[in-house]
DNA sequence: TAAACTACTGTGCTTGTCAAAGTAATTTAC
DNA sequence: GTAAATTACTTTGACAAGCACAGTAGTTTA
């Protein structure tokens, strides 16, 4: 089963979120972490993923750092911020409201 | 609570199908229908709604015919097609699955 | 030494959605 | 009687997320 991606689009900054709250971590890495949670039904794109790093940093729910590698290539780790975690709670809490609300939408009857 | 868009969208197409599969309809009513369904916590953008309806006759989901109304504006009605009901089969299968999915993606633990 | 993997970045395009404005008829309120 | 609200559909232009593709660069494995 292929999942559209309008269907996780409006979630990729709450999985970023959800993965750095449980410690820092790496573009790599987070990307790693997305295919074991979605148990291999989903691979977030590498540029969308980058793209989610600047977009979440300017917003302020996470902040990056040069980690020292003495091997390997460079990695940029990110933090999750309070802000970070207030912010993934509020998304949490936005999700189990709206998926009661699709379910309606799209297999509720109507009532006249 | 706000939904915000980008966690309807890519459920557009879906909910209009559900509505239509419950009997022919025209934009202003189904805009009605989605305000009910949704218990008043969403309502669609009519340019969305008209654009959604477009591109559902292009792909051959759904068909139009004007009604002849003796009074009132005139409305152009929908109707759904059998593919569009193989479609919307589809997507609530779909949804089912991705709920699951993205439930993990955003709140799950990460297993080392 | 070539291939595969790790790691990050930039460019340009597609798509869905929306705000805003427009057209036009009908119904309700003052 | 006319102004306001409601019904009903359309067009235009803009935006943001996501993606494909390409590029840079170091490391590990075959």
């Amino acid at each position: 089963m292929e999942i559209s991606k309008d269907l996780i689009r409006g979630h990729t900054d709450t999985i970023i979120l959800n993965i750095l709250n449980q410690g820092d971590s790496y573009g790599y890495q987070v990307s790693k972490s997305i295919r074991q949670l979605s148990d291999h039904q989903y691979e977030l794109n590498e540029a969308t993923l980058y793209t989610a790093f600047r977009r979440l940093e300017k917003l302020g729910d996470i902040e990056s750092y040069w980690g020292d590698e003495t091997q390997g290539a460079r990695r940029k780790y990110y933090r999750i911020t309070s802000q970070g975690q207030d912010h993934l709670a509020t998304a949490l809490d936005e999700w189990r409201f709206a998926k009661k609300v699709i379910s309606n939408l799209i297999s509720g009857r109507i009532e006249l």
